[in-house]
DNA sequence: GATATCATAATTTTT
DNA sequence: TTATGATATC
């Protein structure tokens, strides 16, 4: 408002004197003293300070906004880098919003992977290689590890070539080239690290290839060995901002040292006590150490917090205290104290997923003291991944909808990567890893002879693997099924290749990001005229003749139906492209998890996947010591470990809104064995005043009991008037219903027998085969209310409710 | 070259 | 316990 007064204020003045003021700053006015300092010194190194949900994302926007509103720098010159392509999104969407869309938007934001990609096909040729490069996926980096591995003669159950790929993307975290690797390092791995490593950059280079840590390392390297153009960067960024900065590596470091280092407008936001990828390489270090390398930064620390209650931010403080090493901030909130941090503990793992699922339908149905919640707005967070089984299989069988998040992403998917290799083959026939990758799959007869075969032959040629291929058949080096199946595969490419090509030309590169630094490409590559082909109807058509499509059509197993429907949406994902060179150049950094669905579902993650995230409610299970912290990192790293566990229990406490509830078992079954829990040491470094412990059912008296314990109720005074509550007549539940028939698709989620499907329980009889989308198929053996116990092929006995199944046959009763 | 069987290892995973 | 990967066998 307050800024429209001042603008209004100009309404009388004279033309010129409108015309000359400043363009309004309305984005000022809704910012914090904090975020406003922050925001506003623009000029010289700034350390933003940011606690958990304290707006950092609309001050690091607002920033961006003022460098252009101010006229400092253009849009193209501003330099933003974030780590996910999701905050890189949201950014340029926040930012697009303020501005009403009046620029195009800022070309330089991006996730620190996305950029330098764009910054390395410019300038490819300086560190050996095309601009063209491919990046390989994990996958293929192992595949060719392995190689190199058995070339050298190790013998790989030792020596397990994933332990060198994890090597090496450890010094290139460390910005280590070869030449540069310390020889403590390079003795590693048998004494061969650092040889191997020398022959994997080689060989990488070879086939004009990178992994993502090159991506980082090669463009350090540039601009060390080239000033010049190092120079011209430096100019041309006239801002940097840097997200996360507590999560950047050593590689990241340098890279935006250098580019900082003449101007030194850099500001960098991040929070030390919310940095845990120390394992993967992240510097907590390089926040620590930001006034000692920017002399004269401006720290501004943002510690109002706009998510939480008083009790989780309490709590959440005391915790992280406990911390050595962090530069120090105390969050605070005007909101109210709310409920307390709520803390129990269970007999065994099952008995906490089951505890847990109570707990989520009350909140659902508004018995738990407050409104009721929706489960899109309830997360389960969990330290390591295998935690989330029980509460699956828990969930499976009350019915209640669930989601995973994380997990593999759409393009780490087998059928993804076979598909994205069948293309990469087309358009790239001398792609060695990729041509291993499909020639046979599917299964064409081509087993570990033939395919060596085909090797020695391209060596002997100095051909690539397709090349090689050829002149084998030629030379009736192998015969039988697989010599026919490889000649139709070899033909095949071929004709794939005519079928999508169209003559190519060169024409002016007309793009506003293009740097005039002399050494930039001014072209580019267009196709012109029409090929056989559309790019999309070519993807289809490869798949389909190679057999690839056929291939999981036969497939019985229940991934199967899943597989195809990825397939499509990768033909699909084809069409925001122009081709499918084009297409294969960003894939692998920009296609993320995320299919939004309609059905409201709680959201089971581990802790790492929720950073960043937030949620009215969340449940914290499995607070054991040797489980959280993980003992297996305090083992490894130590001090250091335990404090990054911490900060782990840190961010997932400052998650939760408005009720946390974290919650310990006695009894776990690790690795098949029965084990004695303690409680995490994190429990007690609650603080008491915020906490308020509850008493589990069937702790005392009988061991669990029964599971539709409507009446297993009966601990804690909440209840008690929760009881009293309940009722489909309640307000609550008339507003659970109300907010669930916005969302078209998703009948009332069961406050129990409420939403029972009649016709699906009707329409199964014990021995029906059926088909459940996580356990495949199975048989009934028994039918109770809603829930059938079916025995399952694969994952042998379950109960599970009737809506989550499908009848195997196709007639409909 | 494909299938069955056995041994082995087992956090977290932004790109 | 379980999932995966390498060897043994057909």
């Amino acid at each position: 408002m307050s800024s429209f007064d001042e603008f209004d204020a100009f309404e009388g003045a004279s033309l010129s004197a409108r015309a000359m003021a400043p363009r309004p700053m309305p984005y000022l006015d809704q910012l914090n003293p904090a975020q406003r300092e922050a925001v506003e010194k623009l000029d010289g190194p700034v350390l933003m300070l940011a606690g958990a949900g304290t707006g950092k994302t609309k001050a690091l926007t607002a920033r961006i906004v003022h460098l252009l509103n101010t006229n400092r720098a253009r849009p193209n010159e501003i330099l933003a880098v974030t780590f996910t392509n999701k905050a890189a999104r949201e950014m340029k969407n926040r930012v697009g919003n303020m501005l009403g869309h009046q620029i195009e938007g800022v070309p330089w934001l991006g996730t620190f992977h996305a950029i330098c990609v764009k910054l390395l096909r410019r300038h490819a040729e300086l560190v050996g290689l095309k601009s063209n490069f491919t990046i390989l996926d994990t996958d293929d980096q192992l595949r060719l590890l392995k190689q190199l591995v058995a070339a050298a003669n190790i013998d790989d159950k030792r020596w397990p070539a994933r332990q060198l790929a994890s090597l090496i993307d450890g010094w290139k975290n460390r910005a280590l080239t070869p030449e540069k690797l310390p020889a403590a390092d390079a003795g590693a791995y048998n004494h061969m690290g650092g040889q191997l490593y020398a022959q994997y950059q080689t060989r990488l280079k070879e086939l004009n290839a990178v992994d993502f840590g090159d991506l980082l390392l090669h463009m350090v390297t540039i601009f060390q060995d080239h000033p010049d153009v190092l120079a011209n960067y430096q100019r041309w960024f006239r801002y940097i901002l840097v997200d996360e900065y507590q999560d950047t590596n050593v590689a990241q470091y340098l890279w935006l040292r250098l580019l900082a280092s003449a101007h030194k407008n850099i500001c960098c936001v991040g929070d030390d006590d919310q940095s845990i990828y120390g394992w993967r390489g992240a510097e907590v270090g390089n926040i620590l150490r930001f006034e000692k390398d920017f002399p004269g930064a401006h720290v501004v620390r943002l510690e109002q917090n706009y998510r939480s209650t008083g009790n989780i931010l309490a709590a959440a403080s005391n915790v992280i205290r406990g911390n050595e090493n962090r530069l120090g901030k105390e969050l605070w909130t005007e909101a109210d104290m709310g409920e307390k941090v709520r803390l129990i503990g269970h007999w065994d793992g099952d008995e906490e997923a089951r505890w847990v699922g109570e707990e989520v339908e009350a909140m659902q149905r508004g018995t738990r003291g407050s409104d009721p919640k929706s489960l899109e707005d309830m997360a389960i967070l969990v330290r390591a991944s295998h935690q989330m089984r029980a509460f699956e299989d828990r969930f499976l069988t009350i019915g209640l909808p669930y989601r995973v998040i994380g997990g593999p992403r759409f393009y780490e998917r087998l059928e993804i990567r076979d598909a994205m290799a069948y293309f990469r083959v087309v358009v790239s026939p001398d792609d060695d890893l990729a041509f291993e990758r499909i020639v046979n799959t599917p299964k064409r007869g081509l087993g570990n002879v033939a395919q060596q075969k085909i090797q020695t032959s391209a060596r002997a040629n100095g051909v690539s693997l397709v090349e090689g291929a050829r002149i084998l058949l030629e030379e009736k080096g192998i015969g039988g099924k697989g010599a026919k199946e490889l000649g139709i595969l070899i033909d095949g490419i071929d004709r794939w290749r005519k079928q999508g090509t169209a003559p190519v030309i060169e024409v002016p590169l007309d793009d506003d990001d293009v740097i005039d630094d002399g050494v930039t490409q001014t072209t580019m590559r267009l196709q012109e005229g029409h090929a056989e082909l559309n790019h999309v109807e070519l993807a289809q058509v490869i798949l389909d003749e190679a057999g690839y499509t056929a291939m999981w059509q036969n497939d019985k197993t229940p991934e199967a139906p899943g597989r195809l429907e990825n397939l499509k949406e990768l033909v699909k994902a084809l069409e925001g492209f122009d081709n499918l060179q084009g297409f294969l150049e960003h894939v692998s950094l920009i296609m993320d998890n995320e299919s939004e669905d309609a059905e409201q579902k709680i959201s089971i993650m581990t802790l790492h996947a929720a950073k960043g995230l937030e949620f009215p409610a969340v449940f914290l299970p499995g607070w054991e010591d040797g489980l959280f912290p993980s003992q297996r990192s305090m083992d490894e790293t130590g001090i250091k470990g335990l404090e990054e566990e911490r900060r782990l229990a840190y961010v997932g406490i400052t998650r939760a809104e408005e009720i946390c509830t974290i919650s310990f078992a006695g009894n776990r079954r690790v690795f098949g064995q029965w084990q004695n829990q303690m409680p995490s040491r994190f429990i007690d470094e609650l603080s008491d005043e915020n906490v308020e412990v509850l008493t589990p059912p069937g702790l005392y008296g009988h061991s669990g009991g029964s599971r539709d314990s409507g009446g297993g109720f009966g601990q804690s005074g909440l209840e008690s008037s929760a009881m009293k509550a309940d009722g489909y007549n309640s307000p609550g539940w008339k507003r659970l219903q109300s907010r669930a028939g916005q969302y078209g698709t998703s009948q009332p989620k069961e406050s129990k027998a409420a939403a029972i499907d009649l016709t699906a329980v009707s329409s199964f009889t014990v021995g029906d085969r059926v088909f459940h989308q996580k356990f495949g198929y199975g048989a009934v053996t028994g039918i109770e209310g809603d829930k059938l116990t079916i025995n399952f092929e694969k994952a042998g006995e379950k109960k599970v409710v009737a809506r989550f199944i499908s009848a195997t046959d196709d007639i409909p009763f």
